[in-house]
DNA sequence: CTGAAAGCGCTTACAG
DNA sequence: CTGAAAGCGCTTACAG
């Protein structure tokens, strides 16, 4: 009967007396009303869905749990899409999606214009993370990497390593072109007579392992080391150690992110701390921001700025 | 119209060439099937919800991704819901999957019996990971601490180490009981002359550092100390640092679960390996296979096997 | 305030 | 093989 909807949607348009007893009853039979029906009819799941490239690893950890702490504090679902080898999966894990969630967060390699374009029904609302797409359809949020790799690297060489080499992330990565781009244009800045100095990496700590022989075998060696992410450095100071080298005497060293285990090796790592949970949390309220009016989202482009984190690594070790 | 569903579904009783044209117009116009009205229908929503205390740190990470890809490899869409404070937090956590999930993951301290029986309808599949549920109406699956912490004593006695001191994990936590029980097991068994020695933590890193310090002051040093969690044989190993012992010279250190930063920490940590990933999928396939067959799962407990990892912490380094 | 009725978009016997 | 019809369990105008 509607009475019985009415009193477990707020109650409003019936009596209390009525609603206490509909609740009740509810509550003494263990009511719950049936999620899909009500789907159905009211076009609102009450789910955001989280489409990642993997779970893999401490960046995406804290990420998840910034979005699903920000969901459950808004009473919505968090359903979750991991592990896309390709676009296709990609497509596949947005289309299965569709009618299951009221909003999509997307942080994603594979996912570009022309992916959302021919994926996406234009209805339903969007959030990218951490993307390089610039369309007007959709809310971007982004991490300020250029900012954050410019500061490290003025960073280092204020705090007098005259050379500044750079242990590059993938390719196709926009983080890690934004970083590069960040290093660069730093070095430009605060070190026009240093030469640009980058090796190539892929943000796996093997790949840092490799980067760090790779820069020992050269014949110039650079004063400090910046790696575009955390792991990598990680595998970096294992090359140095390796090689007898003392971090920060010898060679000092920074990586990007502010992953726990960053505070974990020895020396500890200074780094560029990205607000990792925050960055969830604000992606699901943009997105929730969607959801509540009607007319189409103006899309918005945000950036999370980061902050530089000393320690031992580069040799001005405070904390 | 009838065909377009049987179509869509597989195809069965349509013709290939009806099957061929439906399929052609629906990908035309990017026509999905409404998952909540399939919902509502077939009485399935080809998802698992996974109810988690926490996605903070790496062994839920860990977790949940072995999770994710079995579920995504059975067509399995994930709901997860996490950071529950309390028992009627994860209540209503509970509640609200109602109807929205096809089965349950289980992994919460706040669930026992009593909450099993008063919040989850009898007939929504359900598989417990680590609990101390022994209910005959629902299947189990642990991780075998007891055994895992007794090979890891075991293993520090015969490195020569002739005293354990032990940090346990909360009174409260089901693991954490298991694994003291191993290490009073096998000190009683394999050092029948040697004290049992256990100090208070709490699984946190922070705890660790305080037992660590506790240890230290005592007026009988231990040989060797085994952390009932890795966090806090990192924070104990911290303690040591600072205190000027060396490790495992003067003090072997050993911890439990294998994530990943015990690689990564001076010296790599010994520890106890739990395969988290493969925990998560079999968890997930068990619970799949409870939906496919119609009759009450038989209840069943199965226990995962640890194998112990010699890093350089325990002075018997191998790795 | 309350209940009868329609309808959300599917799937599945049922008849043709 | 194919389509018309009923029904899944809700919510929401609509009438009383």
């Amino acid at each position: 009967m509607a009475s019985v909807s009415r009193a477990m949607n707020g109650g409003s348009g019936v009596t209390a007396e009525t609603s206490e007893r509909i609740h009740a009853a509810a509550s003494r039979l263990q009511y719950v009303p049936h999620a899909a029906a009500r789907m159905l009819i009211t076009r609102r799941s009450n789910t955001i869905g989280a489409l990642l490239p993997d779970l893999y690893g401490e960046f995406f950890s804290e990420l998840i749990r910034g979005i699903d702490l920000a969901a459950r504090a808004r009473g919505f679902h968090l359903l979750v899409s991991s592990s896309h080898d390709g676009a296709e999966e990609a497509a596949a894990a947005v289309r299965s999606m569709q009618g299951r969630v009221d909003g999509l967060l997307i942080l994603s390699a594979r996912v570009d214009a022309a992916f959302l374009r021919s994926n996406l029904p234009k209805s339903l609302p969007v959030v990218l993370i951490n993307s390089a797409v610039n369309s007007t359809a959709h809310a971007v949020l982004n991490v300020d990497n250029f900012g954050g790799a410019s500061a490290m690297v003025r960073h280092l060489l204020q705090a007098g390593h005259s050379s500044v080499a750079f242990i590059a992330g993938p390719k196709s990565n926009f983080d890690a072109q934004q970083r590069d781009q960040g290093y660069r244009t730093a070095m430009a800045k605060y070190a026009p007579n240093a030469p640009i100095h980058i090796v190539a990496g892929d943000f796996t700590e093997e790949s840092g392992y490799r980067a760090g022989r790779e820069l020992l075998a050269q014949r110039t060696r650079p004063r400090a080391v910046f790696a575009a992410n955390d792991m990598m450095a990680v595998g970096c100071l294992t090359a140095f150690k390796e090689a007898g080298l003392r971090v920060p005497q010898d060679i000092a060293l920074a990586g990007f992110d502010d992953i726990p285990v960053a505070r974990y090796v020895t020396p500890p790592l200074t780094t560029v701390r990205i607000r990792i949970v925050e960055l969830g949390r604000i992606a699901l309220e943009h997105l929730v921001a969607q959801l509540d009016k009607a007319d189409p989202a103006p899309a918005s482009v945000q950036t999370l700025g980061c902050e530089i984190v000393v320690r031992d690594s580069c040799g001005a070790g405070t904390a």
